[in-house]
DNA sequence: CACACACCGTGCGAAAACGCGTGTATTTGC
DNA sequence: GCAAATACACGCGTTTTCGCACGGTGTGTG
């Protein structure tokens, strides 16, 4: 009785995916590997794994049995790549950040660009999302985050302190400064549907118009005059068609953090970038307040 | 980046054994694949793992650190073997127990051939060896060991309590009755080499004639009339050649237990075997006492 | 000093694993 | 009620992996 490996590997891909080309693309394979590779596990191990359904593998009692033990043979390799990559010294190679697509487009893009003139051997791929991606599974080395704090099992540094504020169309703006005793229309996120709290008195009149559930579409829709946003003073700022309304005074907002998981952390490329973002974002703190 | 889990196995195998045919004979595969998995890996993780030295492979502290994950790997993949093994429910296939060679003749034989008339479908794997195998690594399902206690980890079962004294060819024996306060000759354990504490007061004069280190040897040099050796019950009187001598009266002696994993404890084949075991000690006890 | 004995590297042919295309069953949507 | 989509099984040709035989090197021994 003796089992390869990546069989095992195999299993826990296919009871997680259910279906062969589900694990088949997590694995980059073609899904007829898996099948055989499922075989050949069941014969090693002498059980049946999974159930063969119209619609996909059913996994038996004894393939979750296998997946949990797979899952922390998986954990190891994680741990094992994370200190592979902390230890990594040289600045060639390849490294991967993660940040919101926004905060990328208007504000960190020139700091990519001089960060790759001064390192051209790094090969960096940057990942624009709003998603948080798993940095102990090595989705990237480094996640640039707004949020309160850098959370619990990961290392962090403050980058910025920031400030929303309200910000529309110059003609939209033009007419609430004409009218502020009329009804202002809001587009908010579809996360926090409310009128913000905080509005000046001299604006008494607001209502929820939109509720959307992607900040670019907010801008497209307020560059387009259809209400009023709150967003982070650097966003508004740094997006054309776009001016200030005293509708809202400005607040704290979240904070900006580069965050990475303490394993990978001490790599030379890491420190390498942070350095770089770092003195970028002193050099450009002025655009977070008001 | 992407390892193939057999290829973490394979850097494993070869910290372990420090050459390419060590490791090759553990994993049973010719010493080229391990060569070329190693390029494999070392390729895949961008990491030289062994310096190559005319007398074999030395590990990088990178190849420590991966073995040091894939052993935890390794032990993720022996805890499941167990879980399967202790679910399995059927009695058939194989299974694999040990005992001590001299209990094994001694004793237990009949045992065996009753147990195999019972369940002709399991296939009897047995390692009569005076070694304590690995019971989590598998090495075998059950074992029968005589000592104080099952050990911190492992379920056991008290078979049978059980006396030592001495024995000696029936001409040296013939010899220290006529002879009393003649010197006897001892044969002891190289791990214990003194003369038994507790000898007879009618036989004022002892030494140790021979030091051996296996137990099998000492049964024939005491059948050959080289000296007395102490030894439990069943084994003296299991041993044409040798009769009791009462130089040394009985004394209790270290039980005899089967013990096993807690993992494969609740095996049906492991019960089964236990059984029958259990049945037969119980009937046969008065070989083991004075 | 020759010789046996560990190592390891390399090249070649066989075996195993893999990807691709085809065929079938079932579900989903219009 | 039919077409498209999804999911699997099977067979074939290709790629990859593997085992084996041969050659080289350093070490110890008579």
């Amino acid at each position: 009785m003796n089992v390869a490996w990546d069989d095992l590997r195999t299993v826990l891909m296919l009871v997680r995916h259910q279906t062969l080309a589900g694990a088949a693309t997590a694995l980059d394979v073609n899904y007829t590997t898996i099948s055989r590779r499922i075989k050949r596990a069941e014969q090693a191990l002498d059980q049946l794994l999974f159930e063969r359904l119209t619609d996909g593998y059913r996994p038996t009692k004894a393939a979750h049995l296998v997946a949990s033990h797979a899952e922390k043979m998986e954990i190891a390799e994680f741990d094992l790549r994370r200190h592979l990559q902390g230890a990594d010294a040289d600045l060639t190679g390849r490294l991967t950040i993660t940040a919101p697509q926004l905060l990328i487009s208007s504000f960190l893009a020139p700091m990519l660009d001089e960060f790759d003139q001064k390192y051209p051997q790094i090969e960096l791929r940057v990942l624009a999302t709003n998603d948080i991606l798993d940095l102990s599974r090595l989705e990237a080395d480094l996640a640039i985050r707004i949020s309160q704090n850098p959370g619990d099992t990961l290392k962090g540094l403050r980058l910025l302190e920031q400030e929303s504020a309200s910000f529309a169309s110059p003609s939209l703006a033009k007419h609430i400064a004409a009218n502020p005793a009329a009804t202002i229309d809001w587009i908010v996120y579809d996360a926090f549907p409310h009128v913000p709290k905080g509005i000046d008195v001299k604006f008494p009149n607001n209502r929820v118009r939109f509720r959307f559930d992607d900040m670019v579409a907010m801008l497209g829709a307020a560059q387009a005059g259809l209400g009023v946003v709150r967003m982070p003073m650097f966003l508004g700022r740094g997006t054309t068609g776009l001016v200030r309304v005293p509708v809202l005074p400005p607040q704290p907002y979240a904070d900006i953090w580069v965050v990475g998981h303490p394993d990978v952390w001490p790599s030379k490329k890491t420190r390498a970038f942070r350095d770089v973002l770092i003195a970028y974002c002193k050099r450009n703190s002025e655009n977070f307040r008001s």
